[in-house]
DNA sequence: TTGACTCAATTCATATATGAATTATTCATA
DNA sequence: TATGAATAATTCATATATGAATTGAGTCAA
């Protein structure tokens, strides 16, 4: 619950920039993989933007209908389909990313930065220990 | 991202519980909220819960079918409603938690006690000085 | 007392989230 | 080389998430 309110009261304040520029939370993600990544496949995408591959579906055919990505087919394997940020695309990340940056500094800023790393260790050190719980409650099957 | 992703990773253990007694996560919260404070109304369920009005009601529409949750008017005052749970959604609450809290003693398992307080305090900090970053953005509007 | 205003719950429209099932493909192998 | 297992993207059904607008009550001042 800590984590999930954490987000409630941070998400807002980044919600208010992307909604001025007419898109959502997750469109954002996408643009910003895309970028920083060229172009990649819905899989790798939806690893990428924690957002699943049903859901990623929808997000690009929005994205798509509005000319700021593209689905292209690849070559030698028919059922992949690249997807990359058109130039419509790129030139609104870059209209909204210094308003994100902006923000994303000002939170940091309420908390030392060797703070922020504890922080970050911690939330690694929880993603990478849940695996192993995973794997116990595999070993239980055993018993059913 | 960062606790967008930790909450991924964590999220479909839970989940695995819930799912099997036929819940989601949403419907847990509530339940476990009533249980904990007895009854309440829509407002302060949807803050204790950390789910938006609007989308409360649909939850709670759900729970209420299933005769887990029932709505009450509040005398002298005909515009609150009153919700909290049956005795049917009280013996599925008991039969969930002792699942949810085992997995929780797992998963805090994996780090030791103090850094966890770090981690609470860290995400508190970010919660409250958050709020400052809003006061500030308001503050930019008187020269809009 | 009545109209302006606030409040609590709800509805609406649109955009995800999730797990299961499909549809084409591609691959591995008997 | 036929053929079943594995893949990538998608569709489906159902359950939220979000912001805006409604509805039905209370409230308070002129």
């Amino acid at each position: 619950m800590l984590l999930m309110r954490t987000l409630a009261v941070v998400m807002p304040h980044f919600r208010t920039i992307y909604s001025a520029h007419n898109i959502t939370d997750q469109q954002w993600r996408v643009l910003r993989v895309l970028w920083q990544g060229g172009s990649c496949r819905l899989n790798a995408l939806a690893e990428r933007t924690l957002i699943a591959a049903p859901a990623l579906v929808g997000v690009v055919d929005r994205l798509d209908k509005r000319g700021l990505v593209v689905r292209r087919g690849v070559p030698n394997n028919r059922r992949a389909v690249d997807i990359s940020v058109t130039e419509a695309g790129l030139s609104l990340y870059h209209a909204v990313q210094p308003q994100v940056s902006d923000l994303y500094q000002q939170i940091m800023a309420g908390m030392p930065a060797d703070k922020w790393d504890d922080l970050r260790q911690s939330l690694d050190m929880i993603c990478a220990h849940v695996n192993d719980v995973e794997t116990t409650e595999r070993g239980q099957d055993r018993w059913d």
